[in-house]
DNA sequence: GCCGGTTAGTTTGGCCCAAAACAATCGTCG
DNA sequence: CGACGATTGTTTTGGGCCAAACTAACCGGC
């Protein structure tokens, strides 16, 4: 009986002191990327954003929105078109946000007399106190992002931010 | 014939220099946006995440892709979740991303005998051919990035940016 | 051995986003 | 005036991403 039933066994000699055959998840090099400037803009950009929704409490509330109200606000007399360049978001992108934030009674959409393609884009009541309220949670979650990034560099981390978004356009 | 058919004439007086109906789009404001690290955050992302796309030109390999492979090769033996980890992304992103990579034969799922649930990730050989041309295509990329912080400053915006991972993470 | 809590991976549903195709309108130039 | 190119906004299509629900498998204690 010296070799009765056993067949598929050498292929364990591979784990003896070699590497382990699964990587622990906890220990995982980066490669190049850990030198990576994009790949660290990326993790941020998510963390941030986590931290924006998690502030607000509302996951229907994305940034998204937060800076469509805001630029709204800001800009009276703002187009579809004006707004899509203003937040960097496609036009085919701000068609049904602005389609949702009008049906939640947040907007509203007014034409306009000399371009009969266009209209333009108002708070209603309703919009202004929600984007108010807005507001406080995106001050608090900014802060937060001042205090990591330490006060006293913020003018230069923004300088940096704002290069990279001039100079790759 | 003092006013024959003139009715709806009275509404264009309030355009008398006031302020115009219509907000022209390359004078917007940002309102508290233009000093938010968060909103500019978002941008830079985007704008980096469209330069690397037009450096490699195929829009069908984007950032998350090449993040996965070089995890791949990076770290023998890693699992789908700790692919997951390591990106940063939900498990349930991975799994999509992972079954289009084995269609195109670019990696292969291997069982793993101690768990059966899971499995382990590796290139084949197309995979580290293609590989090692998103690799250069990525260097000059973040090259790019380099730049435009300076050199000089690199070690500390990536540090600012691994805080900003970290303390939201 | 078995049972409850945990973990790996998949599926489903929903949002955000961009590219491309399209209709309506505008402006201009002849 | 009238035609042509440019611009506005919508729709369609396709992808990435997440959260929650689910299945299968693991692991601990009893």
């Amino acid at each position: 009986m010296p070799e009765s039933d056993s067949e598929l066994v050498e292929a364990e000699a591979e784990e003896t002191a070699g590497e382990p055959l699964v990587r622990r998840s906890d220990q995982l090099g980066l490669g190049p990327l850990g030198d990576y400037i994009g790949f660290h803009l990326r993790l941020a950009q998510d963390a941030s954003f986590r931290n924006f929704v998690r502030h607000t409490g509302r996951r229907d509330l994305r940034p998204g929105r937060f800076t469509a109200l805001l630029l709204i606000r800001e800009n009276p007399g703002i187009t579809p078109m004006g707004l899509s360049r203003g937040a960097g978001r496609d036009k085919s992108t701000i068609t049904p946000l602005l389609r949702d934030l009008e049906r939640q009674g947040l907007i509203e959409r007014r034409p306009v007399p000399t371009d009969r393609r266009s209209h333009v884009l108002a708070l209603t009541p309703a919009g202004q106190t929600l984007l108010d309220e807005l507001c406080e949670h995106a001050a608090r979650h900014d802060a937060e992002l001042d205090e990591i990034v330490g006060i006293e560099n913020k003018p230069a981390f923004l300088a940096q931010l704002r290069a990279i978004i001039e100079r790759l356009g």
